[in-house]
This record gives structure tokens, C-alpha cells and sequence, in this order.
DNA sequence: CAGGATGCTGTTGTGTACAACATAATAAAA
DNA sequence: TTTTATTATGTTGTACACAACAGCATCCTG
């Protein structure tokens, strides 16, 4: 569905700015800025921009091979959904989440969780249901081979599952706002965790989910998501007393 | 609360920074974003700049008496709330909703709304219930000279009343978002319908909502605010026969 | 040796000129 | 007259130079 390349895919970039680019170049340029905005807000959720990281703007737009002005446009859209924040004469700043705000964010995603089962839930294609399955499969590949990174990754893909679930576009976008708030935090605390035991869970999980959208039953598939969150949510406050500190 | 002007303060901003600002320059310029994206925003959800609006840029930032630039900063957030679209050779266009959007938006805001109540609900305090009282006092007021540019902002500073009922700040800003999105469309209805009728519901709404408010319950607060947003889109929905068109 | 002023360095914020683009009016050709 | 090419105009997008600012090291002064 969508990609998450790291690395080589903005050279791409430049290669089609540069070369043979005879359509349209708004699109190009369109393009351009959610290729970068993606990336960069992977790197943030992928946590290789930790909080407190900061980004310079000159490096990155010399990274993109683009000037600052529109390099800057896409750190205003990732400062307007709370990722980053400038100030200054400092630098641009990878936020942290305070405790309290975290509470109240997986509060809230566990409500956004349930209503895609509720609001214009979409039947699972049979496409949907493959990707379903080889999220599954990916799932059971972890296991054997846990790895942070490629758990973050699975869980970032299966999100992006279930989201197409429902069809009610605003609560997509916002379920994707709240979720990449909160998807770092997560994955720094997984490291401190027992990752076998968490892949073991999330892969029951994929499996679970698999069962419902297979029958057609997202409403469960959107309890049982629920009901998960919740659950990882308890393990994580058990194990994490000291939380990071942000303005 | 929160002032909601739409002139003579500009010229306020431009002298406090040619003028006096020996303080920190830097919050000076925080402050002067927040209030050009507070008072655009609020042109746009009050019909001054009606859908399919071309903006231009350059008038704006003459208007605010900085350059494009800054000014652009503000455009961008308001793109990424989805009010506005900048399309390159034409123009910076103010959205409108298709009817679809706008039912998904309608039915995420019922329950967020309900949400409100559930989520860190917060026991109202005395300056609260003398707000609610205010706004129930302007309800009365307004049914005995009906207007809609007043209906609407008494509609806007209710929203941010209800808003005080709850500490989960991320709702907050996701109900702001939606609220503000369909806010215009609603106005834009409104004109077709019985506006007496309109506001003497409204204000009834507000009355109740005061009452619950009163007596500390919250919960009940948000279910009363909940069935009024369903009742008022069954009411929009069966007056309203066309819808507009955007890309 | 301690304390404070001062310059140095790197950062984001702003202004401005120009490029890229879309649209409509206009002129030319069939 | 119709159609097509072209020019004119106004818009947003981009690049770059500079201003404003914060943090730090340095140096001067007591």
C-alpha cells in the first residue's frame, strides 16, 4: 500500500527532478512534499530521530537536495501535528510526550479504535483480507526473529490495515495523528520490555483481527483492537516509571 | 475568552511591534501567528471568506503589514486543518466540504462529543457555570433579535464552553479541528432554514446543557450535546437538497 | 581566582527577487 | 466564423541573502 523506505528513495527524487521530468511538475512537486513528510515522519515514529533530536534545516533541505523555503512547509505540517517544534535561534526539535498526555492519547485512541467498527465500516475486500494474511505472516517471521524495528514497522503496516476498515475519512486522519503521536513512545518503551512476549501478544493479535475480517465482522475486529490497545497499554504503564520531560 | 475580532487589531499587532516591544521579540511572534490564524480561521467558519474564496497572499501579508513568508506559515496550518488549499498558478482557495464528508464528520463529532464526557471529564467550576449562564443569557438575548453572524459566534463560544468539560487536551484539539471544519458549512444552512426556530432550539440546548453543568454532571452534559448535534444534522439534512463541489 | 560582559557560532525567522504555473484575453490562421 | 496558437497577467512555489535570536566560549575586569 504504502511505502516506508528509509533511505535511497529521495536520490529517486532528485533524479526525477533533474532528469526526465516532462509532466506535470506541480504533481512532482506535490508529491516531492508528501514523499519527504512521510520519511520524515517515519524517521521520527521509527525513533532514528529520538526525542530532543535536532533537526537542522539546512541539512535536511541539502539532504533533499531542495532550498529550506520548501523544506520548511513540510516541518510546519509535521510541527502542526505536534512531531516537531521550532524555536528560535535553537533548532527544531523532535517533541517528547509527557505521561499525562500519553494517558490521554491511548485513552482516546482505545474510543477511535471501537468507532471504526461503528462508523461507515467498509466489508473487507478480498485484498484487504490477503493483507490481513501477510501481516499475519509477517507476524509469525517476527517471532522467530524478533527485531524493534521491524515490530515497529508491522505494527505502523497493520494500522494502516485496519484503517481501511472504515471509510469515514476524518476518523482515518485523525486515528493516524494520534497514532503516530504516540507510536515512539511506544516503541521506546518496548525495548525495556520483554519483546518476545510483546511480539507473541501483538502476533495473537493480527491473528485475531485476521479471524474477524475474514467472516466480514469488523465491528469485532474492532473490539478485539480495542481491547488490545488497552491491555498494551497496562503492560506499558507497569514497566515504565520514569517518562521524558518536554515543554 | 477569546476574542474574536476581526479588525482594528492587526493595527494593534503592527504597533506593538514597530512601537514599544522591548520584551522578547520571539513570543511577540508567536503571539502575532496565533492571532492571524485565529482571526483567518474565524473569517472562514464565519462566511466572510465563503467557500471557493480565492485568498491571495501577498494582500494578506499587506494587510497583517509583514511579508509573505510569515504569513505563508499561517496558510500552511490552516491547510493541513484542511480550511484552505494553495494550488500553484491559481490561487489559495477556501475548501468546501462535499456532503459525504460532511455526514462523516457530522457522525465522528456526535461521538466525541459523548467522549467528552467520559474522558477525563472535569468538575465545572464556578467561573465555568458563570460562563454557561452568559451564554444562556446571549441565547435569550439572541432569540429576541435573531442574527446569523451572532448565532454563529454564540455557536462558536458555546463549542469552546463545552470544551472546558474535559482535560484531554488531545480531544480537544481533534474536536476543534472537526467543529471547525463543518462550522461553515452549518452557518451556510442555517440562512436556509427557520432561524428563529433555529436559535429557540439552540437556546434550549444551551439551557439544558447550563443545568447539567450546574449540578456537576458532565456526563450528562455530553449526551444532551450529543443528541442535539444528531437532531440538528436530521434538520440539515432535510433542508438541505444541494451541496457544493470541491476537488 | 571569580564574575560578568562580549564576541563567536549556529540556528530559525523574514524579506525579496525570480521561476513555474494556470488562466483568460488576444491575435492569427484555416 | 471557428479554431488554434500566443501573449499577458496574476498567482503560488523556490532560492537566497540577511536579520533576530540563543547558547557558549572567551576575555576582560574586579
Amino acid at each position: 500500500m504504502r511505502e516506508y523506505e528509509t533511505d535511497n528513495d529521495y536520490e529517486m527524487a532528485r533524479a526525477a527532478k533533474s532528469g526526465g521530468g516532462d509532466e506535470t511538475q506541480v504533481n512532482a512537486s506535490r508529491e516531492r512534499f508528501q514523499r519527504i513528510y512521510t520519511l520524515l515522519r517515519n524517521r521520527i515514529c521509527l525513533l532514528d530521530y529520538p526525542p530532543g533530536t535536532r533537526l537542522s534545516e539546512e541539512a535536511l533541505a541539502a539532504e533533499f537536495g531542495i532550498s529550506r523555503t520548501p523544506l520548511r512547509r513540510v516541518l510546519g505540517w509535521l510541527e502542526s501535528q505536534g512531531l516537531l517544534r521550532s524555536v528560535h535561534g535553537v533548532g527544531t526539535i523532535v517533541t517528547d510526550v509527557e505521561i499525562d498526555a500519553f494517558v490521554q492519547v491511548y485513552q482516546l485512541r482505545m474510543e477511535l479504535a471501537e468507532l471504526v467498527g461503528k462508523l461507515s465500516p467498509v466489508p473487507p475486500t478480498p485484498e484487504t483480507i490477503g493483507l490481513f494474511r501477510e501481516l499475519e505472516r509477517r507476524g509469525s517471521e517476527l517471532q522467530q526473529k524478533p527485531d524493534p524495528r521491524a515490530f515497529a514497522q508491522l505494527n505502523i503496516d497493520f494500522f494502516h490495515g485496519l484503517m481501511r476498515l472504515t471509510e469515514n475519512e476524518p476518523l482515518r486522519e485523525i486515528s493516524e495523528r494520534l497514532y503516530y503521536q504516540t507510536a515512539r513512545i511506544w516503541l521506546k518503551s518496548i525495548s525495556q520490555m520483554n519483546l518476545a512476549q510483546e511480539v507473541a501478544i501483538f502476533a495473537r493479535e493480527i491473528a485475531e483481527v485476521r479471524t474477524a475480517v475474514e467472516i466480514g465482522d469488523v465491528s469485532a475486529a474492532s473490539h478485539i483492537r480495542r481491547s488490545h490497545i488497552s491491555m498494551s497499554f497496562v503492560r506499558l504503564s507497569n514497566t515504565k516509571p520514569e517518562t521524558a520531560t518536554q515543554a
